[in-house]
RNA sequence: GGAGAGAUGGCUGAGUGGCCGAAAGCGCCGGAUUGCUAAUCCGGUAUGUCCUUCACAGGGCAUCUCGGGUUCGAAUCCCGAUCUCUCCGCCA
């Protein structure tokens, strides 16, 4: 959520950013509402202190004024009731139209729609095989490493049971994950895998709408958490921190579910798009300031990309066009890894995204700062990123790391984990 | 799942309808004093929001977990929610 003063006072500038965005906002209105909401709090105050004025003058007053006083005190009561009632109109409104606009955009970040983003860089050689490489599905059949069949079974289409090695590489992926963070000094938790609704708000997402990507249980105020950052983010909720104690650096390892509601296609061949996978998240809390966020996020893809180089996967990193942006991200980088089982010949598939949302999610959480160096509190900037997103990594490491005879050599880094070095058939 | 207790300012903790934005202590800030990294004394010390003001500042309103209700008036009474703690049961 953006700052309902700094809207106000930018309208032009936002709903330019919205435009460019592709959201459709009507920043007038909030304009005119914000209005109406200031002269009904001005009218209600004043209600409000004559409704005091006057409780603290009937202990006082002779018998005789009595009467009329409580009639007017009951009066008052009435008029601050039907204010209160026009204000709660006005706010929900101002809410429901305040929620839809989303964050401000990094300068250098380009304008455009979905698909127009900027390769910043590739990295890594892509694998030149003298066979016909296979795709993941056919990979992990072989290997023996993947029941979509029986995830079908009990869940429906969308989910999966990982067998025998294809366990052993998630928990390598976490492990190897956690290790990595750990250096870097950050925190690691693992994390409710469900969040109250406030908190899917609080982060931007939207619980139990018509096209909800989260799931939402029954009867509840809980949903299935689509990312690790839901909660990470929510940790904090309403708190107010010293200035001198961010960063906050924390890493999550939490299930993620997602409906993928309308997602069928292509691309949603074996385990690259399910409803549920396993992922370690970084989270960071900074000081609020551009700049330091800013440096924060790089460093945030600095260590995706270190994961990626460790996993010996070529990948390009991708600057996020405005019209692609989520509501509160202000700059996004995608790791895209190439994965040669994909599409006709290879194609580079998601695997992580990092984001700077400033204090887009830290203002509708509540989470602030303080400092000697500043009057009052701020709200602090909110960064996330992915470090491992299982399922994704384990169809990039098995299709560039597959060999001629349908084995698949595990990359250095994972060996001390998984156990072995080289996964061999076990099926035709 | 059952039974009970609780939630007050940075912290501890008083307060059972108007004199309470809230005692006291601690902490913190400023000052006084004292020849020993201390003690004592005095004063100050919440936040949000709106309005006035160039500004200094002043004023209104709100806030005693949250949301409703009763009342002319609620930290205080009633209802609901959330959270915390204790005991019992159950359980990986």
């Amino acid at each position: 959520m953006l700052d309902l003063q700094f809207v106000c006072d930018n309208a032009a500038a936002v709903a330019l950013n919205c435009q460019n965005r592709g959201v459709d906002c009507d920043i007038p209105a909030i304009v005119s509402l914000r209005d109406k909401r200031g002269e009904l709090i001005i009218e209600g105050d004043q209600y409000r202190q004559e409704q005091n004025d006057i409780a603290s003058r009937i202990p006082k007053a002779a018998p005789g004024d009595r009467p009329a006083l409580v009639e007017r005190g009951k009066e008052l009561k009435g008029l601050v009731s039907a204010n209160k009632d026009a204000l709660a109109t006005v706010e929900e409104q101002l809410k429901e139209q305040l929620g839809r606009v989303p964050n401000m955009t990094h300068p250098d970040a380009p304008v455009g729609v979905e698909g127009e983003h900027v390769i910043l860089r590739e990295v890594g050689t892509k694998p030149s095989f003298s066979f016909t490489p296979k795709d993941h599905v056919e990979l992990m059949h072989t290997l023996d490493l993947l029941d979509l069949e029986s995830g079908s079974r009990v869940a429906g289409h969308g989910f999966y049971f990982l067998k025998n090695e294809g366990v052993l590489l998630e928990l390598a992926l976490v492990q190897y994950a956690v290790e990595k963070l750990r250096q870097e000094g950050f925190t690691i938790y693992t994390t409710p895998d469900v969040a109250r609704d406030d908190v899917l708000h609080g982060t931007g997402y939207q619980p139990r709408g018509p096209e909800t990507q989260i799931y939402s249980i029954d009867g509840t105020d809980l949903s299935l958490i689509a990312t690790a950052e839901i909660p990470l983010g929510g940790m904090l909720k309403d708190e107010i921190l010293q200035v001198d104690s961010l960063p906050m650096k924390v890493a999550g390892i939490s299930h993620c579910f997602r409906t993928e509601a309308g997602g069928h296609g292509k691309a949603t061949r074996g385990i690259y798009r399910v409803h549920q996978f396993t992922k370690v998240e970084i989270f960071g809390f900074t000081a609020p300031d551009v700049a330091i966020s800013d440096a924060f996020h790089q460093n945030v893809v600095r260590i995706e990309e270190e994961i990626f180089q460790g996993l010996e996967i070529p990948y390009r990193v991708i600057d996020t066009p405005s019209g692609d942006l989520g509501g509160p991200a202000y700059r996004k980088y995608d790791l895209e890894a190439w994965m040669p089982g994909r599409g006709d010949g290879g194609e580079y598939g998601e695997v992580t995204s990092a984001s700077n949302c400033t204090d887009f999610q830290a203002r509708r959480l509540g989470i602030r700062c303080k400092s000697d160096e500043w009057k009052g509190t701020r709200f602090v900037h909110t960064l996330n990123g992915t470090a491992v997103a299982c399922t994704r990594a384990i169809i990039a490491i098995l299709e560039n790391h597959q060999q001629a005879d349908g084995s698949v050599n595990i990359p250095n880094a994972l060996r001390k984990w998984v156990g072995t070095d080289r996964l061999t058939p076990r099926k035709a």
